[in-house]
DNA sequence: TGGCATGATGCAAACGATTCCAATCCGAAG
DNA sequence: CTTCGGATTGGAATCGTTTGCATCATGCCA
C-alpha cells in the first residue's frame, strides 16, 4: 500500500535526556548559574527579574524540555485545576458505562473543562456507596465534582451537600434539593413528546421508563400532563415501568400483546429504548411509524439516521457541559447558585408520521 | 407523583466540619496527643506504633472525616496512580468527541482503571500538536498515558517514544514503530467482510473510510486481498477515501450515481459511516439488503437495533480497555512490551442479507 | 545496681515548587 | 565621599506527607 509511514528519525539525537532523570528546577538554576529563585521567577514570568536572565532561563529550560511539576506547585499554592466527573455503576449489574447518551455528555463536559484549562478526572463509583464520591475530594484530588448518571440517592446528596462539598449533578431538580443541577426540562420534554403523539393521531399510547428516577418521573408526569391538557385519560395500564436496558424492551412488548392490550403509539424514556421498542415492533410484524408511532428522547447521534429516522426530545448536550462547569465554578467562587433548566425541542421525524 | 423524596435531615449537625478548615495530619495528631510521624504511622498500619495509639489515631481520623491528601503523599513518595487518556482533536473542525466507539473505549478504559486502583485523567489534545501529549507526563500529572484516536503522526509518535514518555496506543500495528499498541485485526477484519459480501453474492463493493488512517488503510488493504483470494479484481473508481463524518456519506454516494458507477455493496469502516450510507441509499430509492448489501465496522451497540440491523465486525471493547492498561503497566514496570493484536469477529445480520 | 536490648515515639530532613525578606550591587543625589 | 533607592538576586520557610535516626522509658539479666 502506498501509505506506508516514513521511517523515524534515525534516533535521539546528543541531547536526549536519560530516561529516568526527571529534570527539576534545581537543575536548571545549577546550569544557569542562579538560583532556584530566580528561576522559578523567571519561568513565571515575574517582573523581578531580569529579562535577560530569563530569556537564559527559559531557553535553558525549553531545550531541557523541562516542565514544572504540578502536584509540587499545587501543594505549595494550595490550588487544584482539577474537576472529578464521577459516573456510577449498579454494584449489581456491574454494568459498564455504555450508555451513548452520557457518553456524550462526558465528551461535552471533557471539552468544557479543557476550553477552560482545567484537567478532568474520570471516576466510577458504586451508586451505593455515593460518599465514596467525596474522597476524590477530601483527598484533594479534585477541586470539585461534577456528577452524572442516574442517581437515586438524593438524601445522601444533600449530605454530601451539607459537609460542604463543591459539587453539581447533571439530572432532575427536586423539591428540597441542597445542591445545584443543570438537566433538561423533563417534564416539558415529556409533554412536548406525548402532545406530538396525540395531535399525529394516537390515543393510546405507551410509556417506556423507569419511574424510580427522577428524570424519568418527570417526563412519565409530562405524559400524563400532555393527556390531561387534550382532556384525555391516560391508560395506567400502559404505563410500564421499565429499567434502561434496551434488552429488557421486546419482553416487555411482548407482555403487552398477550395481556391484550392495544396501542398505537410508544414514548420512551430514551432513544436507546426507542430504538429497541421499534425492531422489536418490527419482530412482531408491526410496522413503525405506519402501525405504530414512536417518539425516544435524547436526540443521540444515530436518531437522525435510524430507520425510520427517529422523533425524539433534543438535550443540549455541548451546554450542558458547559453549564455544569460555570455552576461549579461560580460555587467555587462562593456564590450562591441556583439550579439550571435548559430548553429542550422536540425533534420530530419519520418515527411519529413526518 | 407518588415519588416526591423525603426531605433531607434537618441540617448539618454538631460535628460538620467547618467548610474551609481542610482538616490535616497536624490536626489530629494535635487532638490525639502524639507527633505527625505517629500519626503517619497510624494511618498506614506501620508495626512501628503502639496498636492502642493506633487505634485511637484511626478513631479520630474516622471521626474527623479525614483523608490523605495524595498530592502530598505523591510528592514525598515520587509515585503517582493516575493514567492520562488522551483523546485528540481535529484543529480545523474543532470536533467534538462524539464517536460512539471511541466513548466506549473510554468507558471500557475507565473499567479497567478502576479495577486496578488508578485514577484516569481525561485529556484532549490538538491532533496537530501531539507532542503536546508528553506534558501530561512531564508535568508528573500522569504515570503514563494511553492515547485512543486516529492518529496521522506515527512520526510524532516515534519520537515521543525515543524519548522515554511511557504509553500505548489504540491503533494499527505498523512497521518502524517503536511504542506498542493495541487494536483489532484491521487487515482480517477487512478481509472478513468483503469476503463475505462477496459470498452473498456482491461483485462491486464500494468501500467507505479515510485510508489516511492506518487503521482504516489497513482495512481497505483486507478488502483488496479478498477481492484477490477470490480472483477477483477490485474497482480502484469504487475506493472512495471519505473522512469518518457520516454528512460526507450522502454527496459520496450521489457521486458515484453521477459517475454511473453501478454497485451492489458497501464496506464501511465504520458503523456511523454504514448508517449513514443506508439512510442515504434509502433516500435514493434503494434497498437494503434487497438492492444493496452493506457492512460496517465496531459493533457499536445500536447495530443490533439498527433497521435493517446491521452486519459489521466487531472488536472486542471490553477487552481493548484491559490490555490497554495492562501494556502500559507493564511498560511501566520495565517489561519490554510487544504490541497487541486483538481478534475481530464478522457479525452477520440482516443488512448484508442473512 | 548498672548495662543493654526492646518497643514506642519524636525530630528533622526530605519531596519540588513559591515567595517573603534580607542582601548585594549599582549609579545618582547630597 | 557617604548615603540612598531601585533593580536583581539568594536564603530560607512553607505546603502536607513520609521515614531515617535519635531518644526515651521499660524490663530483663548479670
Amino acid at each position: 500500500m502506498a501509505r506506508t509511514p516514513k521511517p523515524a528519525a534515525p534516533a535521539a539525537t546528543a541531547t536526549a535526556p536519560a530516561r529516568n532523570a526527571p529534570v527539576q528546577m534545581t537543575d536548571i538554576a545549577r546550569l544557569a548559574g542562579v538560583s532556584v529563585s530566580t528561576v522559578s521567577r523567571a519561568l513565571s514570568a515575574s517582573a523581578l527579574v531580569n529579562p535577560e536572565t530569563r530569556a537564559r532561563v527559559a531557553d535553558l529550560a525549553r531545550s531541557l524540555n523541562y516542565s514544572i511539576n504540578v502536584g509540587a506547585q499545587n501543594l505549595r499554592l494550595k490550588q487544584n485545576n482539577t474537576v472529578a466527573v464521577i459516573v456510577p455503576y449498579e454494584a449489581d449489574t456491574r454494568q459498564h458505562l455504555s450508555d451513548p447518551f452520557f457518553l456524550s455528555l462526558i465528551g461535552s463536559l471533557a471539552d468544557a473543562l479543557t476550553e477552560r484549562g482545567l484537567d478532568m478526572l474520570l471516576t466510577r463509583v458504586d451508586a451505593g456507596r455515593l460518599d465514596q464520591a467525596a474522597q476524590v475530594f477530601h483527598t484533594g484530588r479534585a477541586m470539585g465534582i461534577v456528577l452524572v448518571g442516574q442517581w437515586h440517592h438524593h438524601d445522601q446528596l444533600n449530605e454530601m451537600a451539607v459537609r460542604g462539598v463543591p459539587f453539581v449533578v447533571w439530572g432532575a431538580q427536586l423539591p428540597q434539593q441542597l445542591y445545584a443541577t443543570v438537566g433538561g426540562d423533563n417534564l416539558a420534554g415529556g409533554r412536548l413528546a406525548t402532545a406530538h403523539l396525540l395531535a399525529q393521531g394516537a390515543r393510546r399510547i405507551v410509556f417506556l421508563g423507569d419511574p424510580e428516577l427522577p428524570e424519568a418521573a418527570l417526563r412519565l408526569q409530562g405524559y400524563l400532563q400532555a393527556h390531561a391538557d387534550a382532556g384525555l385519560q391516560a391508560e395506567p395500564q400502559l404505563q410500564r415501568p421499565l429499567p434502561f436496558v434496551p434488552e429488557r424492551v421486546a419482553p416487555e412488548l411482548e407482555a403487552l400483546r398477550r395481556q391484550q392490550l392495544a396501542f398505537d403509539a410508544v414514548f420512551a424514556a430514551s432513544d436507546l429504548l426507542a430504538m429497541a421498542a421499534i425492531s422489536a415492533l418490527r419482530a412482531q410484524g408491526r410496522q413503525v411509524p405506519e402501525d405504530v408511532l414512536v417518539v425516544g428522547y435524547d436526540d443521540i447521534a444515530l436518531a437522525e439516521h435510524f430507520i425510520p429516522a427517529l422523533s425524539t426530545v433534543a438535550q443540549p448536550i455541548g451546554e450542558a457541559g458547559r453549564a455544569l462547569v460555570e455552576l461549579l465554578l461560580a460555587q467555587l467562587a462562593g456564590e450562591r447558585v441556583c439550579s439550571r433548566m435548559l430548553g429542550t425541542a422536540l425533534v420530530p421525524r419519520r418515527s411519529s408520521g413526518c
